[in-house]
DNA sequence: AATTAGCAATCTCGTTATTTGAGTGCTAAC
DNA sequence: GTTAGCACTCAAATAACGAGATTGCTAATT
């Protein structure tokens, strides 16, 4: 429903106000400061009116108005200007993107710290794929008993120590060809599926294969990568000073995997935003921005805060990440 | 100094009723549940000669004592019982070292988490040499213009992404024989001396070097490894409701290189404890237990928690732990 | 019909007083 | 050296109170 220019401006200096103290405002207080040609009581009468809509809350009969996680919601999608970056935040998003990052795991990880401080809420990245593409395999032996496997994928390099016995320099060297031209260009999957492969080369390097794609498959992040930055920023807020409500916000992002949508489904970044967090954590707003990268990787980007959140940096800041990663990947 | 057998009786029972509950205890308390057998009176008059001794203090004039932390410290060397660690305790240890955990970043990181899952309280775990020795080079190239380098050392592998323009495969396989020539055997820190290392051989791949040591060099954990596990944990102990308290707590652990002894002087294991940190920190304790491991490698694994820590639990916890990376580095 | 002034009612918050109860420290007796 | 007894101290809980802010309603005004 659309609602009445006067209360759109309103919902907004409640929004607002609250956004920058914390606190809630009075009828007095708004028309001082954002509307003075109307009196408070035809404010108040209209606030009564958004209150009935769903978009404002009362805490006790006399204390001025909050907004609830609809009327937030009202805001960011029809009233909210949007916010530049200063150039000082831009500098240090820059900065940190400056330096070569070629290894997806620095990617994110720098991805993660740059959002948290810029944005000063707690994030969360992920990169995944559905599949990542073999580009190489290498054996590297290091002593007698113990060898390194390096399987480098489109989704970055995994190496990996393994026990493989007492092999021979060459008979690594040969299991390394066998392997390499098995499987490269192949998808990382294909080796889940061992059973499949049946080569007469393989034989006799059974026990090796085994046992190095044992190595290879254990490791979940091969092609799922999260990161979780910046838990300490939720002591910096109110909201939280309350210590369950403190325990609960981590708690939420220490199950990160389930805060992120994790398939892209459009070229173009999306934004969503949940007002008021989950059922289990109303005090936590999650805003996400999700894109597809070449090669069919997802990128997905969130920020967790209270739900008195600076909505418009956030996605300014989401929104600029992401350009950079989406740089930083094109060039490949 | 030594105490009279009842002093000790009456510091003991005051540090542990402290231990389990927080709060501070009275004299008529102590008699009903730790000794029956004197007045009240009699324990009130030893109690003041402890506060005398700086053992026991008070926050105001009629409530019951709390130890300081020379009470704590006497408790702890003198008083303490030693704890064994429940038989499901010891199978949690247990269960997190049978798989094999060959890469040294594993290891570190499994054994921060142990200890702060089984003792509740944050911990931090370094392993560090003073220099590592090179056991192998390989350059993988990935595509065209990037390469994966990968250095193992004693202290583990490190591979990292390197761009160094554009490489034939054979010019590589080049470089990397004339690199393990040069290096391997050598340590660690011989890398950074570059310009001692005059080579014709070199010279042809002058650039590559440059750009490869750059790489290795940049990367700090080389040859110090540092983990950090279990910072919320700080959230579970009431002395820590104060959320500028907790701040203090976590900000303790973010610089957490300052924490440990980072040279080990002995082959046996060494305990330490701070019993109220630092200066800037009175609210926490740190245990630390220190080592040497095979090939000049120093472990070092601490607790940090508040001053009311059950330090006889974390000393277990930390032996126990200690042990079972003995048990694997000395394997290899 | 919309707006506004005026005002009673409501509720929070800070202050002050009062009480309660636990615990000590001292003294004198054992 | 130990203990009983008791005055004294202090924190924490409770109540009472007033000040201040803000709303919601009603009646007057535009």
């Amino acid at each position: 429903m659309k609602l009445s220019k006067r209360k759109e401006k309103i919902l907004k200096a409640v929004v607002e106000s609250n956004l920058s103290s914390g606190e809630p405002i009075s009828s007095k207080a708004i028309q001082k400061e954002y509307l003075p040609d109307v009196s408070s009581a035809t404010i108040r009468n209209e606030l009564m009116s958004l209150e009935e809509l769903g978009y404002l809350a009362h805490i006790h009969t006399s204390s001025g108005r909050v907004p609830t996680s609809e009327g937030y919601k009202k805001y960011v999608q029809e009233l909210m200007p949007t916010k530049k970056l200063t150039t000082t935040e831009l500098a240090t998003i820059q900065s940190n993107f400056t330096n070569k990052l070629v290894n997806l795991n620095d990617i994110i990880e720098r991805s993660a710290k740059t959002i948290s401080d810029v944005a000063n809420y707690a994030s969360v990245v992920y990169m995944g794929a559905s599949d990542a593409t073999i580009q190489q395999i290498k054996l590297v032996s290091i002593s007698a008993r113990s060898q390194l496997v390096v399987v480098v994928t489109d989704m970055g390099a995994i190496s990996e120590m393994a026990d493989l016995g007492n092999v021979s320099e060459e008979d690594l060297d040969e299991a390394t060809k066998i392997m390499c031209k098995l499987f490269v260009g192949k998808p990382l999957s294909a080796l889940e599926n061992r059973g499949q492969i049946v080569s007469s080369e393989l034989l006799k390097y059974k026990e090796i294969f085994e046992k190095i794609i044992d190595t290879i498959i254990s490791r979940d992040d091969a092609i799922k990568k999260f990161r979780v930055a910046g838990k300490e920023k939720f002591m910096e807020y109110p909201e939280f000073e309350d210590i369950t409500k403190l325990k609960r916000a981590i708690k939420l992002l220490d199950n990160s995997d389930e805060l992120l949508p994790v398939i892209a489904n459009d070229d173009d970044i999306k934004i969503n935003i949940e007002f008021g967090g989950t059922a289990e954590n109303p005090d936590c707003s999650i805003v996400t921005a999700t894109y597809k990268l070449k090669g069919d990787k997802t990128f997905s980007a969130g920020i967790v805060g209270p739900v008195r959140m600076d909505y418009a940096k956030a996605i300014s800041v989401l929104k600029e990440v992401s350009d950079k990663i989406k740089d930083i990947t094109d060039k490949e």
